[in-house]
DNA sequence: ATCCTTGTTGAACGATTGTATAGTAGCGGG
DNA sequence: CCCGCTACTATACAATCGTTCAACAAGGAT
């Protein structure tokens, strides 16, 4: 026996051990989509033991919604509401295509999410409110706008279409990485808003 | 023991029950996305043993191949090209919007594909033939519109963002089914367009 | 130094995964 | 009528799935 008999594991607050899986989690989504979120790989990618996932989130659906709940709350995190207008939209498109959000991996994690929202009613549970905040913060800021310009738009709607624009390139920038540039997504989103709205700074 | 023992299954040509088991395929993915995709699953709902899908595609992985190839076609398949410029790009928009393509079934179909496109190279290399050739009808389309127009776009670019809106909104449609209408979007990707192209008879 | 809370382990469970393979049988051509 | 091609069935297989659970131990409190 070696002298040097350290603790076999360490122990972590609930919410840091909660937190470490669901970095795995992410992990393994980012690296082979749904098929590889298994409780084998998450734990292994989190050096924890088999029954951490449902000890800390009860199932792993549960593990799931607060994954889906980690990639939205980054996304937002970098916008938030000032409620001046412009720069509030600006900021929420850029949102969409800052590095730390628009790249591959990211792309990926949310393909396999969108993948199972469809299905998995805990995580339409959690899509749906989240989806909400968001794009009334956006309809928020479009209907500044308009109101300012005496233009005339159907805010939500605009803002459930920049939405979609903006998930759209990422869809394509998810499937194949080098078939649009950054700046044309970005570009792409503000030629549809100010359609709309007229000429934005940009 | 009845007498009347009629043959205990059928056989097809090979390439009926290859239709059969694509067509099986398809329900699976649209009940429950790419997790209920299994020889079991797909097998009983085709009426037929294990065997054989491994028989007709090679593996599992040959079946998602076909299915998603299908998809494509059918999407294709109402938009002929007639090389007229505006009424070719307005068929193009339609065929995503058409009632038999743009449905609750069809979005979550292509949801569970595009989530496995990005891990799955069989199925990206399918992809990568298919969209080719849909983005070059858009972009000839657009081309030609243009240059009657004489005005000055990246028609490849704009197939892409055309391309990246209507999946988007199909994103939207799959996740949430009640987020918005047909008509609005297919409204917002002519919208995109004429901010290019100028006023089109849709 | 001992207790206690609770984060953690790891084995066991039955169900299900995709594939391989040996044998069966439908059905058209002779 | 029978033969032969091959579509087809059905079992076996090892691997992996998500969950359950009893026992363990880390580390702060007393």
């Amino acid at each position: 026996m070696t002298k040097t008999d350290g603790p076999r594991y360490r122990r972590y607050p609930s919410e840091t051990r909660a937190a470490m899986l669901v970095e795995a989690g992410l992990a393994c989504l980012a690296r082979g989509g749904i098929t590889l979120f298994t409780i084998d790989n998450i734990c292994r990618e989190a050096g924890a033991s088999r029954g951490l996932i449902t000890h800390h989130f009860g199932s792993k659906d549960g593990l799931l919604a607060a994954v889906y709940a980690t990639m939205y709350d980054r996304l937002l995190a970098s916008a938030p509401p000032q409620d001046q207008g412009e720069p509030d939209l600006i900021a929420l498109v850029d949102a969409n295509f800052a590095p730390e959000v628009f790249n591959r991996d990211s792309l990926k994690i949310w393909l396999a999410l969108w993948g199972e929202i469809a299905n998995n009613d805990t995580l339409r549970a959690v899509h749906r409110r989240r989806y909400s905040d968001y794009r009334t913060k956006i309809a928020r800021a479009v209907e500044l706008i308009a109101d300012k310009r005496g233009r005339k738009v159907d805010a939500v709607g605009l803002a459930v279409m920049l939405i979609a624009l903006a998930d759209g390139v990422w869809l394509e920038q998810g499937i194949d990485p080098d078939m649009l540039s950054r700046d044309a997504a970005r570009g792409a989103c503000f030629d549809l808003l100010e359609a709309y709205l007229g000429p934005l700074p940009r």
